[in-house]
DNA sequence: ATCCCGAGGG
DNA sequence: CCCTCTGGAT
């Protein structure tokens, strides 16, 4: 039950992957690394396409960290309100802008520490900063690649640090820029929470979960 | 009722 | 470790 997904079978889920998606682009919205950093913060969850939906008009106004310290508090949480957990995002994303005029001369970080230490900011959206903006092979654990690892036996763990450490330890140095957002999007369209979609899954046949009932052999 | 690119506080 | 923050989609 607990067996993990083979050294080879990992060789060949991603460059199947790959072959599918040769360049894997993240679905959050932004137009600099300051209003990646935001969508991101906004983004925990919530669905990207409910983050797009109210950062189309946040950023078509709101582009640089003095703009949203000018915007204010209030203003913003009616921007983010259809987002869940706005208010304490909102809190953060000002407090963050703060802090990044005030310390880093208006220009988002390229450390884990540096991001770490913002409001809002944790572990996985460090990860996504620096693996998006910065083109670290940083492993951002979030419910989809949780769920992917564990299910899949690709990277098994109790919490999302162990499952990161896991994939930065099985992950092939090939495929390690862009694992995350093959893996996001496997877990979002295809490997889902609910009703995983295994018959049109092209690692199916890689995978301890899979139900392969359905195809006889 | 469950899930969505979580983080912070107790 | 637990709880809270929070609205929209399915």
């Amino acid at each position: 039950m607990a067996r993990p997904m083979k050294k080879t079978d990992i060789e060949t889920f991603f460059a199947r992957l790959s072959d599918f998606n040769p360049a894997p682009r993240g679905e959050l919205d932004y137009v600099n690394h300051y209003t990646l950093l935001v969508a991101v913060v906004l983004s925990a969850q919530a669905t990207d396409v409910g983050v797009n939906k109210a950062t189309g008009p946040l950023f078509a106004l709101v582009e640089t960290p003095e703009q949203m310290v000018e915007l204010g508090l209030d203003r913003l949480k009616q921007f983010i309100k259809t987002i869940g957990l706005y208010n304490s995002k909102a809190k953060n994303v000002i407090a963050l802008s703060e802090i990044l005029i005030r310390e880093h001369k208006s220009v988002v970080p390229n450390e884990r520490k540096s991001l770490e230490a913002l409001p809002g900011v944790g572990r996985k959206t460090a990860n996504v900063v620096l693996n998006i903006a910065f083109g670290q092979p940083t492993m951002a654990v979030d419910t989809h690649l949780f769920r992917v690892g564990n299910r899949t036996g690709l990277a098994v763990g109790k919490t999302p640090l162990a499952v990161e450490l896991a994939l930065e330890r099985r992950v092939p140095d090939a495929w390690k820029l862009h694992a995350h957002q093959w893996l996001i999007l496997h877990g979002r369209y295809v490997c889902k929470a609910r009703k995983p979609d295994c018959p049109s899954c092209r690692v199916a046949d890689l995978c301890r979960f899979a139900d392969k009932t359905t195809t006889l052999d």
